[in-house]
DNA sequence: GCAATATAGTTGCATAACTAACTAAAATAG
DNA sequence: CTATTTTAGTTAGTTATGCAACTATATTGC
């Protein structure tokens, strides 16, 4: 078999498209959609930083969500639009916004953490404490090898 | 650490975002696109399934790429427009379109590849054949995980 | 102190995803 | 053989992504 005709095989096809992650988000977005939560996975993503600790700026979010720029603001646009979220100006730098929870959006840091959890474990289901240490352990070789390729 | 505190551990965090997938996807386009393919990440994966074999139909194509019919439908205007495919009404099935490469569509096949390939060698770098069996054997535990979930 | 540069955030444009609702044609069931 | 159901594909609406260009404010470097 040469070269190009192993990108066929189709377990190196569903490697590069990411079929088990695609399946993963949608199962997250339905269990959040199932639970009665109006949260898109990618708020959820964004809540879950804040959650750790409000108060950081939105490009500090968008590392910490691993996006760029023009996605976070438009995820807090919504976000804001929603009630969970509210953007303040920093006093001491007048370009930046400081990203707050609101009520609401501490309200539900439990509830929804206890789906996500449940996502992943049902997901891991049959996977041991050291294969999900692998299976880790890969991604972050994968991500650190991009990581050198991406400029 | 409680089950909620769980969450915000950072690779368990990760595992959920899929970070790493994002940023294989990212790479992924950032090479074609480097390589002066004018073709996105999810044009390439509908192309890869007509490489392997085309005059198949809509529906083949949204089952074999892991997406719904209306993203497939846009897919495939977007690469009729492009000059990569044409579609063909079946004489069989006048509800069926049968999905074709054009020449340039079966030309860019080999260079496309390579660059894909070369993307896959990058990225698992410091894997050995041992490490990407079992990470692809973890994908498909979580994958069957999620299909049993779903519905 | 001021010009050049860097940083924070926004806006515009194109592509893509998912859901729901729709049309048309085929299959099936009585 | 007609009515119902299923299947193939499209359209519409919302959310999200990535890139490029932009505004406003801070930082820096002479």
């Amino acid at each position: 078999m040469n070269t190009i005709d192993l990108i066929s095989q189709l377990d190196n096809y569903h490697l590069l498209t990411g079929r088990t992650p695609t399946a993963l988000n949608r199962f997250l977005s339905q269990r959040l959609k199932e639970h009665g939560f109006e949260l898109t996975r990618e708020q959820w993503s964004v809540l879950a930083v804040l959650w750790n600790g409000d108060g950081c700026s939105q490009q500090h979010l968008a590392n910490a969500t691993y996006r760029d720029k023009p996605s976070t603001t438009r995820l807090l646009d919504n976000l804001e639009k929603e009630g969970y979220i509210v953007r303040k100006g920093s006093e001491h730098d007048r370009r930046t916004n400081l990203i707050f929870l609101t009520g609401k959006g501490q309200m539900i840091k439990e509830p929804v953490t206890r789906v996500i959890y449940q996502v992943l474990d049902d997901a891991t289901k049959g996977l041991s404490e050291q294969d999900i240490r692998m299976l880790k352990s890969y991604f972050d070789k994968i991500f650190n090898n991009i990581m050198l390729q991406i400029q």
